[in-house]
RNA sequence: CGGGACGUAGCGCAGCUUGGUAGCGCACUUGACUGGGGGUCAAGGGGUCGCAGGUUCAAAUCCUGUCGUCCCGACCA
């Protein structure tokens, strides 16, 4: 392959675009590999659809190597497909649909659960049929509430989507660690660091789950990782480790003044000067009430969830804990309708008498003993002992994680950072097999309810990754498997530099090496040099002042490092610094 | 959907307060110089000032409406 920047599709930016806001937007944009076309909608030009191809290749490889078999969807969907598993309400605004001619209902599809489905019951009917993997790579749509970052978050983004179709239980977690096994292959191939994380299964329903998080801070996820032990797991799976059961008796629950004191600041101030407890904001017990909406369900319910009061809910976590369940804020007009709930003041002690659903964060053990509120305006109660005073319904992860918090599996402390997710694994059971009746006739006559597992990969995300987690000030540095070339030669001086840059090229083109030229005429070196930066080639050849001499400079663009070498070598340098 | 900002040349921006000839940088064209860090000089081309309505002799500028975009919070590869 040889790319001559003369007539190379190309133009490079000097400065950054006015709405990119993410270093892997603006410099995607700058060197010319994206142009934003529509919100969250981008066109490709050479370069960047280099890359991208480099990207789908690794990803097939290593699919084709664990046993997938590529498939490929329409991304034009007509709706029936999705009424059968109810997703073409549930999805809601997020759905791309379109009408044809005759008014017919579609959509561009999102994801392609029901689709796989379909076709293996079609095409399948024996347990001699499987396991089966199948998958494709394939232009999703997603009509995103807010599509931000440039390509890192789209509403047309291009996706690696697989399906595993298996007998039983174990088949499916072969199929699951088969996958697990690709996708450590695949991304490392790719250069992308990562760290695979509990997850949870979230609206697709299904068991178990992880995450292939990409450490970036502009990264969406939340996660944390265990030093000691490498646990790791998306902020909403972290399990808390529940304490031991606190035994021994506590003095009776005990009502206290406790005039303006709504906040937990306040209370923790107050009945320490007042009361003489010497307590801290973790010995109080908060309790939040939401509403919880149920799919299909048609009066919200009321939850008070309890958590120690120097944690925040987390919103996010309590959803994931809730779903299907979707919580919504608990306001002012619901509150008159609860007079029995005391806004600043609520106590657990008087939830089972007003039928509410009381769920605590895990740390509130049987026995343990609490500051809370007393259900009356001004006034909260001492000594409300868990088991005692009051009995939770359950337990729920709901509270804010910290970094230091204990880690689920060794007890030291957890770290928290943020993620961009490139990869998900799960298995998804029988859900959709049940939807669509996909069933293998076993041997004994009787049918199997077949079990299927999912998993996808970011493609066209894995890129803005890429920029995100390898570039410096200059511009890009792309690994070698997805750089849009081995080597870039620049050819700069007012000799005949550019003629021996190009016949070097077309030498090392021969010979199989991706070569990118720089054969403008009348481009100063400057130019050349900050062009070949942002452009990110890990390799540079430069035919330049060095010529007369016989000599050309060769830069390794991760390291920076810069070395003269003989004209002669060059080739022979260059092969060995693609082939490191 | 809630909160904030912004729409002027391909890109980045000024001009708007106080109405009167639409401007700067990059990119682009031509010529000369320069030739290892986005070089210099000269001459150019390129605009429905988001859209609609209003006020006015006159609107990029003031008023009303509308559309769109970006950023921060609830969804997800």
């Amino acid at each position: 392959m040889l790319l001559r920047m003369s007539t190379l599709f190309l133009r490079t930016l000097r400065e950054d675009p006015a709405d990119a806001e993410v270093p892997s937007h603006k410099l995607l944009v700058r060197a010319g590999y994206i142009r934003r076309v529509a919100p969250g909608v981008y066109s490709w030009l050479p370069l960047g659809k280099i890359v991208m191809e480099n990207v789908t290749r690794v990803v097939r490889e290593e699919m084709n190597a664990m046993g997938g078999q590529e498939v490929l969807f329409p991304a034009l969907l007509p709706r029936e497909y999705y009424e059968a598993t109810g997703r073409w309400s549930e999805y809601g605004d997020t759905l791309f649909r379109l009408k044809d001619r005759k008014g017919a209902d579609y959509l561009l599809g999102p994801t392609h659960e029901e689709m796989f489905t379909d076709m293996v019951k079609g095409e399948y009917s024996s347990y001699k049929d499987y396991p089966v993997v199948l998958y494709q790579i394939q232009t999703k749509y997603r009509d995103e509430a807010r599509p931000r970052a440039g390509i890192l978050r789209g509403r047309e983004f291009v996706m690696k989507d697989s399906y595993s179709f298996d007998l039983d239980d174990d088949g499916l977690k072969r199929s699951y660690e088969q996958h697990r096994e690709a996708y450590i292959k695949l991304f490392d191939r790719l250069g992308i660091e990562y760290k695979i994380c509990f997850a949870m299964s979230g609206a697709m329903g299904g068991s178990a789950s992880e995450e292939f998080l990409a450490p970036a801070p502009n990264g969406e996820d939340t996660f944390v990782a265990c030093r000691e032990c490498g646990y790791a797991a998306n902020a909403e799976a972290v399990v808390t480790p529940a304490p031991p059961a606190v035994t021994g008796s506590h003095p009776p629950l005990q009502v206290l003044d406790t005039p303006d004191t709504p906040t937990i600041e306040s209370l923790v101030a107050y009945v320490n000067e007042h009361h003489g407890l010497g307590i801290t904001a973790a010995d109080t017990l908060k309790n939040v009430v939401v509403k919880v909406r149920t799919p299909g369900v048609k009066d919200a319910e009321t939850l008070v969830v309890g958590v120690p009061g120097d944690r925040e809910v987390d919103f996010k976590r309590l959803e994931a804990s809730l779903s299907p369940g979707v919580p919504e804020i608990f306001e002012a007009a619901d509150f008159e309708r609860h007079p029995g709930l005391v806004r600043g003041y609520i106590g657990p002690q008087v939830l089972k008498k007003l039928g509410i659903r009381y769920l605590v964060d895990p740390r509130v053990v049987d026995g343990s003993s609490w500051v809370t509120g007393a259900n009356e305006a001004g006034r909260h109660a001492a000594h409300v002992v868990a088991g005692r005073d009051f009995r939770p319904d359950g337990t729920i992860e709901a509270a804010e994680v910290r970094p230091g918090d204990s880690c689920p599996r060794c007890g030291n402390p957890l770290a928290i950072d943020r993620g961009i997710e490139i990869g998900h694994i799960f298995q998804l059971g029988r859900k959709y097999a049940d939807a669509a009746g996909l069933d293998a006739l076993g041997p004994d006559g009787k049918p199997i309810r077949i079990t299927m597992g999912s998993y996808g990969v970011g493609v066209s995300r894995a890129v803005a990754v890429l920029a995100e987690q390898r570039h410096d000030d200059l511009g890009l540095v792309w690994p070698r498997e997805v750089s849009p070339a081995d080597v870039h030669i620049v050819g700069t001086g007012k000799d005949n530099q550019v003629e021996v840059a190009l016949r070097l090229a077309e030498e090392l083109s021969a010979q199989g090496v991706r070569v990118l030229v720089d054969d403008r005429p009348g481009v100063s070196p400057g130019v050349k040099f900050t062009d070949a930066e942002l452009l990110g080639v890990p390799t540079i050849l430069i035919i330049g002042r060095g010529l007369a001499q016989g000599v050309a400079e060769l830069r390794d663009r991760t390291t920076g490092e810069k070395q003269e070498i003989p004209l002669t070598e060059a080739a022979t340098r260059v092969l060995e610094a693609i082939s490191s």
